[in-house]
RNA sequence: GGGCGAUUAGCUCAGUGGGAGAGCACUACCUUGACACGGUAGGGGUCACUGGUUCAAUCCCAGUAUCGCCCA
């Protein structure tokens, strides 16, 4: 035991030790029942950790330590998301690369010291290469921070979602959903993201608020002009159909006639369906495909031509399409042929107003458009080639079962539910999952080439299990040779990745070894918990227990907890952009790691929760105070190893152990239902009272000026209570536990049994009045002699106490404590009639 | 527009059908024998607003306002 405890330097010392001596090893003999199983969100490797990360990944360590005390073989391993756009734009922007896919592999490339102005076009292969150097790099980083945060991982069940282990789980898995008919490849139209060129799923849409134009355009009806207000004119090459709503007097003469198009002079039909507005606009809609997803509606309800005209890079068809006719209407094309959406726009408009066929002003409005979430310009519809697995979107039978797993779900705080239920219920499509990027899980199929040259879709080639993870744009289909690569007749790859989170709601699997070490898989699966952020609910929370569904039938894990987000002190989001991202190792070292656990622990759970320095502070005064009062206890001298109650004899000592073990089980059951933030504030409440009162109550009889049976009956007690404290904090002050436990204790704390409600009983009949009329007594005398002003160790001649007499009998069972703590001499004590307790002192002694 | 949550002391937040709480900050006092990275005490709130249920509402119900998230 240290002359002066410190907690500086307390996080590199036992995070060496509990490497050493592999403290949080997972033993893997362990049966299902004896296991407690974690799938931990693997951090996105693209940058740095926030403190939001230290947040909620302290909220897991704590349930993880707790379930470990209590006998538990603790799976709790740690992955890296280091698949998807995140890491490869900063690929791009950290060596100043591009993937250039038709390139051959250069073994030799290493990338400039220093990013160039113009990037250097590489093969996929080297482009990967360097995904994997730099993810390799951060992920360092990360778990030099994570053993300083304390989190108790097992560092060698380690994965990343983009290795070859996870790669093939991946692949096997989304085979396995192609096999039963889950996942199907479809052309379809497609919301495009036309920067970041990739087709886009519903779970990363979003709307936002987007200033365009309403202009009134004159299509050419037999009976003279039909006005219609578009905000995209320059889809008017791509219209269909015009679509009043079935109801709309004005147009009900026009069902089932034709008008021609202004500029193109194309024929299109008049069509009643009831999505058309009657109060928007004209009332009547140009259906274009595709401009928004009332279009694809139309189009698949009305049965509609496909006559897209925007590309995937966003311009506009370079060739004039052969629906248009009429050589005039053919030049007015070729003049916006290759043109971007914008400048097509712009000319289309031009056009319109020297045709005079656009009436009055364009009229500026502000409405919700489709984005993609990391993307900067508004989404395209365009046709392609894609694949999906079914989850509901289009099957009532299947979204059932989805909300029926949603229920089976113990969902932590259990209001949670409610988002889960509203996005299956809203689901209006399966999941796209494949896309046009180059860094994560290849899509594992190839087609067949027909004599022409031209993809086969239904024609699907899968490789054998055996061969898994496989590139398709470099391994072979089973049967094919090489030189049957993209010639007809032959094969040709499929050139598309899997949705990140078509890998990332495996990672139970992952973490698992599902399909690859199967003893182990069956030991750790399903799992017992899954924490994460409430807002990936619908994305990351809902696709893993879709995959779990159809794969094993089953849910993915038993409970979700969920962690609310940090906020900045303007109630807002902590983000990148606002410049208010703290680093957390600064934190870590300026207060220590467990004053910033302790802020963490002190958010409840599923609440945004302010950044808040004075709780570190708060955290960090509590750690110093368990080191100090763990020196004063063991400094008196208490009985080494395990103590005995056996020794506790007086009724103050047994109501204090009495109120402990009252404290245990409510710790207890808190954890049990994941509310660590309720056990650490019981704990600590319990723990200053013990500090503040009883310490200071027992004081001079543990020291043995009393009698002995008195010192020894202090003494065990304290020892017992210090025992079962060090325990309580261990989960939330990993740190500072392990220190003042190692001062007496054999082994670490975190391997000691978590402690039961009984070891604090001394099966004897408890009072527990004493301990609170002790403790106001002992109160009552300090506020006396702070209001003289005095000293609190200021000795007085006499106390006066008057209280019910029920009371008073119970003080005096500790009145020989009260009297020494509160440097009395002499007491009288008073029947009070009304029971209020009043508590006077005299003058100070001479 | 819908769903979910929040609104309590200057700040960050607990909480309960009957007495309004904690920590920080603030003020005063105390260098005490575990702790000055300390201790003791004190001041401070119409529990967002409006109705309703109840003997009794900060708490339950309805509505309003504001904020946040998710989704249209």
């Amino acid at each position: 035991m240290p002359e002066k405890p410190t907690l500086d330097g307390l996080e590199d010392r036992w995070a060496g030790v509990w490497e050493d001596e592999a403290t949080y090893a997972f033993d893997r003999s362990a049966t299902r029942e004896q296991v407690f199983s974690v799938d931990t969100p693997p951090p996105t490797v693209s940058g740095s950790l926030h403190v939001g990360h230290v947040f909620s990944y302290t909220h897991t360590d704590i349930v993880a330590r707790f379930q470990r005390m209590r006998g538990k073989q603790v799976f709790y391993p740690m992955g890296w998301d280091d698949n998807g756009l995140p890491t490869e734009r900063r690929v791009q922007n950290y060596y100043g690369v591009r993937c250039e896919p038709s390139l051959p592999y250069d073994p030799d490339f290493t990338p400039p010291e220093k990013p160039g102005k113009q990037q250097i076009a590489i093969s996929r292969k080297n482009f990967v290469e360097l995904c994997e150097t730099l993810t390799a790099e951060d992920e360092k980083a990360f778990e030099a921070l994570w053993r300083r945060n304390g989190l108790s991982v097992d560092w060698s069940h380690g994965y990343q979602t983009i290795d070859a282990r996870a790669r093939a789980i991946s692949q096997r898995a989304f085979l396995r959903n192609v096999e039963r008919g889950q996942a199907y490849v479809s052309m379809a139209p497609t919301l495009w993201d036309v920067t970041f060129r990739t087709a886009v799923a519903q779970a990363e849409l979003e709307d936002r608020e987007h200033t365009g134009a309403w202009h009134r355009i004159a299509y050419h009806g037999a009976d003279g002009p039909i006005h219609i207000e578009t905000t995209r004119p320059e889809l008017i090459p791509a219209c269909v159909a015009l679509i009043a709503h079935p109801d709309d007097e004005r147009y009900q003469p026009l069902f089932g006639t034709t008008v021609r198009s202004p500029l193109f002079d194309v024929e299109v039909p008049v069509l009643a369906h009831p999505a058309a507005e009657m109060e928007r606009g004209a009332g009547i809609a140009m259906c274009c495909t595709f401009g928004d997803l009332t279009d694809v509606q139309w189009w698949r309800e009305l049965d509609l031509p496909n006559r897209t005209v925007i590309n995937r890079d966003g311009r506009l068809l370079r060739e004039v399409p052969e629906w248009i006719t009429s050589e005039q209407g053919r030049r007015r094309y070729e003049e916006l042929a290759g043109a971007t959406v914008h400048t097509a726009k712009e000319r289309v408009v031009a056009m319109l107003q020297e045709t005079g066929e656009l009436v009055g002003d364009v009229r500026p409005v502000t409405r919700p458009v489709k984005f993609y979430e990391k993307g900067d310009k508004p989404l395209e519809i365009v046709s392609s080639r894609q694949w999906y697995i079914r989850n509901g979107g289009r099957d009532a039978a299947v979204r059932d079962e989805m909300i029926a797993r949603g229920q089976e779900l113990q969902w932590h705080p259990g209001y949670m539910r409610h988002r889960y239920e509203d996005w299956v219920r809203g689901l209006n499509g399966d999941w796209l999952v494949s896309r046009q990027r180059f860094f994560g899980v290849p899509v594992p199929v190839w087609y067949r080439l027909d004599a022409d040259g031209e993809v086969l879709p239904d024609e699907v080639l899968t490789p054998s299990d055996d061969a898994l993870p496989v590139d398709p744009s470099t391994d072979l289909p089973p049967g094919f040779t090489a030189d049957q690569r993209d010639v007809p007749g032959g094969f040709t790859g499929d050139r598309d990745i899997l949705d990140t989170w078509a890998t990332s709601s495996l990672t139970p699997q992952i973490a698992g070894l599902w399909s690859v070490d199967d003893d182990l898989f069956a030991r750790v699966f399903p799992m017992d918990l899954r924490p994460q952020g409430h807002d990936i609910i619908r994305t990351w929370l809902f696709s893993t227990v879709l995959r779990s569904h159809l794969e094993h039938d089953s849910l993915p894990w038993a409970h979700t907890a969920l962690s609310g987000w940090i906020l900045d002190p303007d109630r807002k989001k902590m983000s990148k952009s606002k410049g208010n991202v703290l680093t957390p190792m600064d934190l870590l070292v300026e207060f220590g790691s467990d004053a910033v656990r302790y802020w963490a622990a002190s958010g409840r759970p599923g609440v945004d929760t302010a950044f808040d320095r004075g709780q570190m502070k708060v955290g960090r005064r509590l750690a110093m105070k368990l080191l100090n009062a763990s020196k004063f206890i063991l400094g008196v001298g208490v009985p080494a190893g395990v103590p005995s109650v056996d020794a506790v004899s007086t009724p103050l000592d047994r109501a204090l152990l009495a109120r402990l073990a009252e404290v245990v089980h409510k710790a207890t059951e808190a954890l049990e239902n994941y509310d660590y933030a309720v056990a650490l504030e019981v704990t600590e409440q319990f723990f200053w009272f013990f500090c503040d009162d009883y310490l200071e109550l027992v004081k001079s009889r543990a020291y043995g000026e009393f009698d002995e049976a008195g010192r020894d009956s202090a003494r065990a007690t304290l020892a017992v209570a210090l025992r079962v404290l060090q325990r309580l904090f261990a989960p939330v002050l990993p740190f500072v536990a392990e220190e003042v436990w190692s001062w007496w204790q054999e082994g670490s704390v975190h391997r000691a049994p978590w402690p039961e409600p009984a070891e604090a009983a001394t099966g004897e009949e408890v009072d527990p009045q004493v301990l609170s009329i002790a403790s106001d007594v002992i109160g009552g005398i300090r506020r006396a002699k702070s209001e003289q002003k005095l000293s609190i160790r200021t000795e007085v001649e006499t106390l006066s106490v008057q209280a019910a007499p029920a009371a008073l009998e119970a003080l005096r069972s500790a009145l020989s404590d009260v009297l020494a703590a509160g440097r009395v001499r002499d007491v009288e004590l008073v029947a009070s009639p009304d029971g209020e307790l009043v508590t006077t002192v005299g003058a100070p002694t001479a």
